[in-house]
DNA sequence: CCTCGATGTTGAAACGTTTTAACGACTGAG
DNA sequence: CTCAGTCGTTAAAACGTTTCAACATCGAGG
């Protein structure tokens, strides 16, 4: 480990005080060209690295925002972090990554670290419904994909609700009077509010709360998809859904696979609807139904507000973004 | 903005010094339960927040490694960060993830900004070969998924060349004489290793070198994949290979997804084998052959060493796993 | 009654920056 | 020759913790 150089060390190796190092640093302008080079000779000479904490104690600011994601495998929120990544660095700053995996207590223990560090403001796709969690901290928080429920925070939302109904809708119009929602825990609430899109559907088309069966899967992964599939197929045909609706892309997939690993034909024993139409589901084994959410743009606008929260004046906002229905063969029409 | 509570309010609301709040926070035991009670009644009601700069900066540690991944949007890298999470936090580390976007210059700010915040380690998958740019700055380094060339750095990788015999010695075996190789840039050293390792499947099996046509993509995404079946579906089918073989799994997806939009059958009118075998590999339009490897001891393993490198009589380690062909319906035999 | 060790608590000195107000040296105008 | 204004540089005071040696207090053992 090395003796770790300093400022001042670098300042009495080039003949001047910190203050003229600590400018060079931070306002090269400000400097005499010829004490500038100097400096920055001192500085490559010594291997001087800045130490940001020192820097970010003293100047009260960081440069860094964060974004605390439900899932990094699934490439919906990868897609949704390159956007806000793309607009914070415009704005100068970083972005760090960090993983809940639908795991409250390390989305909590992640949340504290990043109020502890100070960053400038954290960006987070919750767990559970309960955003009290996330309390007002003195550190700016917006929600991702998820809507603000107490006003506390801004928030970045898709109509998930009416996601849902478009879904279900697709697959009445197909025909299809039987159908299970694929999808779970509860309690996370973009669930709740696709099956609740997906409960109006049905009664949009007359038909009756019981033409949908939930089927609860303990999470979002394409695991828990191939999971619900052998639940479906140890159905008797006669009582087994004709469409799914899945609450993602990768249950649909996991959904898909265990379809045809038993001989299933989707979309003709089985059609498939999925969520947030991630590249994959376009090249799945049958290309998947989906319903499309605007990733890059939920990222960018929630980094957006999240950096206009320093604002005077700031007031929280809650922007809501349409989803759209992409039907590919997954759920081609009943025959 | 909130005046900002600090750890003196605190002792002061509590009616005890400064010292014993800090050792409230970071040795419980020391202090005696009734003035343990009094402070964190104390630090709850004024709602404090332990800042961790000013923490990092006198006690000169800090909790957190960080891993700047070469493409967050592949789900191979977040696989293999779950891994190095996984391990980190049983070490008591947070893990905060960087996403380079095969940009060296992205790459480059990350690693710059890690130094400077002081975090304990950094897990890096380089952009280009020349690593020389991973300069030693104080901040243990180490590698991952490449092997490290000058020996300045621990290193975890898998044996690209072998991956890439692997590979090509399937298809041949399969009867191909013409394979095309997809992959790119070749600055990227996982791409050469494994063209190397193509190159000599050839000469193992006594074919003449031109057997193997070098496709190369500007990138390792689905789109180029695309791309890459564009350009090949444009070659008169008397010149077309009847197998590819891509650097990686997301391109082969691509592939996969030009040529069944096109309406050529894989494999019988190609061959396709990936790598990385990443989850939708398997789910894929023809569930895809693919080189597997051990996405979660790599990150593990990676993270492991990253923490060992403090220890006094520390040697750098080159750790090097094994690859795996897993064959699929993309590269049955040919008729 | 004195001494000793154990147990809790504390004052003050770091840690490495940024920032502010002040300083001296010039320059050109009056 | 003075004065005002620039320009470049600097000393010193923060920033909010952790840590360390020192200091009370108390009960037990002699």
């Amino acid at each position: 480990m090395k003796p770790s150089v300093g400022i001042r060390d670098v300042a009495h190796h080039a003949g001047v005080s910190n203050a003229t190092v600590s400018n060079v640093l931070n306002r090269p302008d400000v400097v005499a060209p010829a004490t500038r080079q100097r400096v920055l000779a001192a500085i490559e000479e010594l291997g001087f690295v800045r130490n940001e904490s020192a820097r970010q104690l003293r100047a009260g600011r960081s440069r860094v925002i964060a974004y605390v994601v439900l899932d990094a495998a699934n490439p919906f929120f990868t897609d949704v972090a390159r956007g806000a990544e793309d607009a914070a660095r415009e704005a100068g700053f970083a972005l760090f990554l960090c993983n809940s995996a639908s795991d409250a207590g390390r989305e909590h223990e992640y949340l504290e670290l990043l109020h502890e560090q100070r960053v400038e403001g954290i960006l987070v796709t919750p767990v559970d419904g309960e955003s009290a969690q996330i309390a007002e901290r003195g550190t700016p928080v917006v929600l991702v994909d998820r809507e603000s429920t107490d006003g506390t925070h801004c928030s970045v939302a898709v109509d998930d609700v009416l996601g849902g109904e478009l879904a279900v809708t697709h697959l009445i119009e197909n025909g299809h009077t039987r159908i299970a929602m694929v999808g779970g825990p509860l309690s996370i609430q973009q669930v709740r509010d696709r099956y609740e899109g997906a409960m109006r559907a049905l009664t949009n088309a007359g038909l009756p709360q019981d033409a949908l069966t939930l089927l609860e899967t303990r999470g979002l992964q394409v695991a828990e998809g191939r999971g619900a599939g052998e639940r479906l197929i140890g159905l008797p045909s006669s009582r087994r859904p004709t469409a799914a609706f899945c609450a993602n892309d990768l249950l649909a997939l996991g959904l898909l696979q265990s379809m045809t690993q038993q001989g299933l034909k989707v979309p003709d024993d089985l059609a498939v609807v999925g969520y947030d139409d991630i590249e994959f589901a376009a090249a799945a084994a049958v290309p998947l139904t989906s319903v499309r959410q605007p990733r890059d743009q939920l990222g960018r606008t929630a980094a957006s507000l999240l950096l206009a929260e320093n604002e005077p004046d700031h007031e929280h906002r809650h922007v809501k973004f349409q989803p759209e229905l992409v039907v590919r063969a997954s759920s081609a029409a009943k025959r």
